[in-house]
DNA sequence: CCTACTGTTCGAATAATTTCGAACCAATCT
DNA sequence: AGATTGGTTCGAAATTATTCGAACAGTAGG
């Protein structure tokens, strides 16, 4: 019936801390998937990792970390998850920061982004 | 005479990664370095860490993160070091990034550098 | 030259992150 | 209900980062 466990703890938009943050968007693999968010949410299944062959507990522990640091919101959605940057959240605490990080990694790593599509 | 091996090494502008400037300011101590350089040049001594008992071998290691990462540029200046933050090559890298995060710390953190003035 | 003063580097111990398989849980479909 | 799909959590192993003392190196002054 109503949601049990599985419902995520999800920090506060006023106890988002900045180094939380920074750390969070500072592995690559993160980073990629923060700017995949960036157009729109996105089913978990639509977040493609550098590597297919990662296993399923990696990529949630990296979810993880994004969603305790404050940067995604991950809630249930159908059958599976639904992935969404907290981009307003991010903005109002951190004004110019989650902008200026997406518009550095984006004339960064298009190469992988476009393998990815291929 | 001419200076050896402690002219340490500094990564180029075209060579600075996000995800390492992003890990290195991901620590309360590093950002809070960069804070205080952010208002010009310092020398080593006068750069304060939140605990004054931590040995220098760990102030250096700190240093070195933020130097390695291409943050700061840490040059030999008389008998100690001038510490210098890469203003221009991070923004010419990641234009708006080191400002957001300054603006960001500054208004988060003004309590801890306030107790270091007094 | 010798000493004092500043920092860096090295090596080892500790702590924190990451990675992965296995077990588990919730939702959907038959 | 049972089976399938999609993802989280747990626990252990491996990797990486941090911390600190000791040794070292460069500069300035006596």
């Amino acid at each position: 019936m109503t949601s049990d466990s599985l419902d995520l703890l999800h920090p506060d938009r006023d106890a988002l801390r900045l180094t939380d943050v920074l750390f969070a968007l500072s592995d690559p693999e993160r980073l990629a998937i923060v700017c995949q968010l960036a157009d729109g949410p996105l089913d978990m299944g639509q977040c493609y990792l550098s590597d297919p062959s990662i296993p399923k507990s990696t990529k949630s522990h990296l979810m993880k970390v994004l969603r305790e640091a404050g940067v995604i919101r991950n809630e249930q959605a159908g059958r599976g998850r639904r992935l969404t940057l907290r981009h307003d959240d991010l903005e109002a605490r951190f004004p110019g920061l989650i902008g200026a990080v997406l518009q550095a990694a984006a004339s960064f790593q298009p190469a992988e982004a476009a393998d990815r599509r291929a």
